[in-house]
DNA sequence: ATGACCTAACTTTTAGGA
């Protein structure tokens, strides 16, 4: 089962790179994040034309994330919002259990974690409490020993070799101590990081800003991460990024990162 | 040269992203 998270930056903009990515790619399961777009205008028919099932969970302008899955899969349990917070309104989490004949099901959640920027504004303590409130949820979740797939932007990096420029990020919440901390104690639940799984060398990117021109002189990060609890990371057979996406035509900022289990 | 962007919104400027 192959299994893709994208952070798409508006989903009405980036619509014909992921169909093209599913025609190329043919993911079984996608994660999608910062769709920018309430749920009615969503382009779900031509996700559908591509032979894929959808579930949103969408916002006004900001956020907003989808499950996708390749037919004859299917999405049921679907889960919208992370437990811990019932004044939380931003659309940051969907789960649900993909399931299909002779396929060993397994539970795969979009996150589009907080940024978090700038540290001295609640928005920091704000994805600090979301970290530890999927933390606590992934607790949960792990008790029934199941395969998971916790994917998406996680707005975290989490080691200095996981940027280009690890010194211009000290001060930024993607890259403070307490945020590598949180992201390590999420990883101390139990899961595996999949891409490191694969693959220990420095400079593996998922994002490029727009400005500065960071594409052109690869001052990346890693950001976007696939989370396998351990009977998901017993089936891991190779995890690949879609580096190639960023130099398209108007690209979205972050790249496809895809995980392949048995 | 440390410059340089993109998106959505009750749009002509701002907020948010990372």
């Amino acid at each position: 089962m192959r299994i893709a998270t994208w952070n798409v930056n508006s989903i009405k903009q980036r619509v014909g790179h992921l169909t093209a990515f599913l025609d190329d790619a043919k993911p079984d399961v996608v994660c999608l994040q910062e769709l920018k777009c309430q749920d009615e205008a969503f382009p779900r028919a031509e996700i559908e034309a591509a032979g894929y099932a959808v579930e949103t969970l969408g916002q006004k302008a900001y956020n907003g994330v989808a499950l996708l899955v390749r037919a004859p899969l299917t999405l049921s349990e679907i889960r919208r919002g992370l437990p811990g917070d019932d004044t939380d309104e931003q659309a940051r989490y969907i789960e649900a259990l993909v399931s299909g004949e002779d396929v060993t099901p397994v539970r795969v959640a979009a996150i589009y974690l907080p940024n978090g920027n700038p540290v001295d504004s609640p928005k920091y303590p704000y994805k600090l409490a979301f970290l530890e409130r999927l933390r606590l949820h992934a607790r949960a979740l792990m008790a029934a020993e199941e395969a998971i797939v916790l994917a998406g932007d996680y707005n975290v990096i989490p080691e200095p070799e996981d940027a280009a420029d690890p010194a211009a990020w000290t001060r930024d919440a993607l890259f403070l101590p307490q945020t590598r901390a949180a992201f390590r104690a999420l990883l101390a639940e139990g899961f595996t990081e999949a891409l490191r799984a694969c693959d220990p060398r420095a400079g593996i990117y998922t994002f490029w800003d727009y400005q500065a021109g960071c594409w052109n002189r690869n001052a990346g990060i890693r950001i976007d991460h696939l989370l396998l609890s351990p009977q998901a990371a017993d089936r891991l057979v190779s995890v690949s990024v879609q580096k190639h996406l960023r130099g398209l035509e108007k690209p979205s900022d972050h790249v496809p990162v895809t995980a392949e289990l048995a």
